[in-house]
DNA sequence: CCTTTACTCAACCTGATGGTTGACTATAAT
DNA sequence: ATTATAGTCAACCATCAGGTTGAGTAAAGG
């Protein structure tokens, strides 16, 4: 399995990369809200704020429940779990190339 | 500090989003390599390898040094870290709408 | 019933992304 | 000196992303 297999990864990190969809990640984590409420702080069109939800609900990062006439949304942690667990094998590494040989060395070690 | 104040995490997220990006990265966890040897795999032209590791450069994600004529690649673990430090914050969150309304109860009990 | 609220949808614009090719530069090898 | 290698650069193209506006729909409230 390589990483190119892993399509959803992409559309997670694609959506976190905007400020706005993490700032209402970031929301959501304080409890579920009405999509007009997630708009309000932003100074861009509802329709704008619309069109981010519906990429991170397309992400699986949020779920949007239709209730009367307003849709409510809550976080899902899911996805945000399978990029930690894939960015955390990587977190460790720093500059000093000799430090990289060594774990190269490592590695072949246990092969 | 608002959540988009951290324009870090665009460029990090916006380039791990891409798959020949991410296996680029997931290459070099195995130490260095000049751009021909990274890009060998791909069914690209080296120009568009060299445009991702641009990508990856920008982002500080890739350090790249000029030794002779090779351009030699190794793994920056900063940017990586602070991506997870945020996600880490978010990933434990999971469906159940009474959840949610329990952890926002218990945010409340704090302030 | 009529109006307001909370959205959605379609069309449009602009700029960024991911890829190509062809020409070029610089180092290394013969 | 010539050639091959490693890579950059500029131009181009197609598609996508983030925003807008204007119109439309569906539920709630007077």
């Amino acid at each position: 399995m390589t990483v190119m297999d892993m399509p959803q990864l992409d559309t997670t990190f694609s959506a976190l990369s905007d400020g706005t969809r993490r700032a209402i990640v970031a929301r959501l984590a304080d409890g579920e809200a009405p999509l007009s409420e997630l708009a309000e702080p932003f100074d861009m069109s509802l329709t704008a704020v619309s069109k981010h939800l519906r990429v991170l609900s397309d992400a699986g990062l949020v779920e949007i429940e239709k209730r009367g006439r307003t849709r409510h949304c809550r976080l899902r942690g899911a996805p945000i779990k399978e990029a930690v667990d894939w960015l955390s094998k990587y977190e460790g590494f720093w500059i000093d190339r000799f430090d990289a040989l060594a774990r190269h060395l490592a590695k072949e070690d246990k092969d």
